[in-house]
DNA sequence: CTGAAAGCGCTTACAG
DNA sequence: CTGAAAGCGCTTACAG
């Protein structure tokens, strides 16, 4: 009967069919817990991230919820704020689940120790957006540098001198790269990348609002403000508007990761996208092709990234 | 052994405590399928609603996890996107892990059998932001008809006489309910709710966007719109920046659910605050409270709703 | 090829 | 009070 069940090709069609026929009938309900018990296969994958209502993410896991839909896995989600805590005892849940795999976003600070952990457990390890030193498992992301870059060229070529950065932290490997960027694309263009012009921190929307006043107080004013994502950069441009400014004509500004959110900003969001369907499917398939016993290297493919011109950048007046 | 690790009062502290070093040194994990196994208790309940992505869903979904975490329980989170094989697929699921119970807002066209088949079958259901006809089981949300109204009566105190109500579908006891609220207080202010000032459909930023044209193509230009949720509300203002207009002094706009991000849209959004907060609290306790063997009335306490006035609002020109 | 038995790792009722 | 045994519902190796 359990094989039938189980579509095994060693059950013929119509006995098959008389035998779910009649399961359905009785209101039998297979029980995954025995038979991950048995086999030690849960057909559960768990993904944690920063946080789930970040749109950013929202983007990939729908893109990781498409692939693991097909392969038949459950995916439990989980956000860990970057609290090494929550991410810590999330791996243990699964761990306890007996889950097949994880996709995760690490959370600051994540030693690799805590990933070989979950190795070492039967628990495959996938990385998204982040990496983490001396963690010998694959990572998908885009390649931050270069995109932040092609966001400062833009700038400069329209024919901007003074650009600032806006949000993002050293403490993860995505904000040195992104900043790394700005600064290299500023110094290859003889303009200097002043530390004051940076504003390290925000991440969201409020984030980006707030900075407004800040940004609008620095030393020699500059004419553009390069941010850390979308989220900032809607943020920004709505607290220059509340400011009496016209962003995008007053002052332009560029976001990063291309939301969905993006094109109906007002004025539209110029933007670098980021590939978050790629990094989702690609970090799916990753972990499913590990799963299946596939080899996965563990070195990068970085995506690259895009810059999406539209109406929030123009030359300086 | 397992009762040491599970704090049990029988066992001495100093005989937990080195037992668990012990657990630990040796790298013991505790195998929760075998417990539920046993025990037919999972610790996992399930959360399904129409898309995470949606801010409003998902700050429900950050007071479900604060207060499923404070009692050590592990969400699983869905889509169901409004179609009812992924929503059944879901509970399949659920009940095939043993989970504990459910929290849903059902897909548009759930049968209460649907959830009468959860429940015969051990897995008890709470349903926030819809109800279902004929199921008997606990809904939480705000007092949608009631809100609206808020929102049309603050309209037509500032002098419209023309008010468009925008997104939203009849397939919802929400849309149903909203559409209602709006109709309700257009009559009681002797104003003749035009069918064709109703534009049915959008329920995100961009169906609010798009929907824009249509609202400055309607007979008898209303001077003001109701919108569905914030989103709408969001998306048609910058729809109507698009064309020109200045929303909140060309055209009032008010939204609904009073999401974080109303407070620092351009201009601050006047919206209705749904307790988003609250839903998400009240049902998880509810949950809880029901698999702690508490019976939990089946009728809905409606929260009620409140008016925040910002600047999308003002007297028609 | 078929059917009965063992065993996954827990918990708990029960014998000693 | 303690320790060994039964059993949760599957899957699979094995005996017949």
């Amino acid at each position: 009967m359990s094989l039938a069940l189980r579509d095994s090709p060693l059950v013929a069609d119509a006995t098959r069919e008389r035998i779910k026929e009649h399961a359905r009938e009785i209101g039998y309900i297979y029980n995954r817990r025995a038979a991950s018990l048995r086999t030690s296969r849960s057909g559960i994958v768990g993904v944690v991230v920063h946080d789930i209502m970040n749109p950013f993410f929202a983007e990939i896991l729908k893109s990781i919820e498409h692939e693991l839909d097909r392969s038949r896995q459950t995916f439990i989600l989980s956000n860990h704020y970057d609290e090494l805590e929550k991410q810590r005892n999330f791996i243990d849940t699964l761990l306890q689940l007996g889950a097949d795999g994880v996709i995760m976003s690490p959370a600051i600070g994540t030693p690799a120790s805590d990933i070989a952990l979950a190795e070492d457990n039967g628990l495959p390890a996938v990385l998204i957006a982040r990496s983490v030193e001396g963690a010998d498992v694959p990572v998908f992301r885009g390649d931050d540098a270069y995109g932040v870059g092609l966001a400062t060229d833009h700038l400069i070529g329209l024919g901007h001198r003074r650009i600032a950065m806006i949000g993002g932290t050293d403490q993860t490997s995505t904000g040195r790269e992104r900043y790394r960027g700005y600064v290299v694309a500023m110094e290859r263009a003889g303009l200097e990348p002043r530390p004051e012009w940076r504003i390290a921190g925000p991440r969201t929307k409020l984030g980006g609002f707030d900075a407004a006043s800040q940004f609008l107080n620095l030393p020699e004013k500059p004419t553009a403000a390069v941010c850390w994502n979308d989220l900032v950069a809607i943020g920004l441009m709505n607290g220059l508007a509340r400011a009496g400014l016209k962003p995008g004509i007053d002052i332009s500004v560029t976001g990063y990761d291309d939301l969905e959110e993006a094109a109906i900003a007002t004025p539209a969001l110029t933007t670098v996208w980021n590939g978050q369907r790629e990094v989702g499917r690609q970090a799916a398939k990753a972990l499913l092709d590990r799963l299946s016993g596939i080899e996965v290297h563990g070195d990068q493919d970085l995506i690259t990234p895009e810059l999406h011109v539209r109406q929030s950048t123009s030359a300086p007046k």
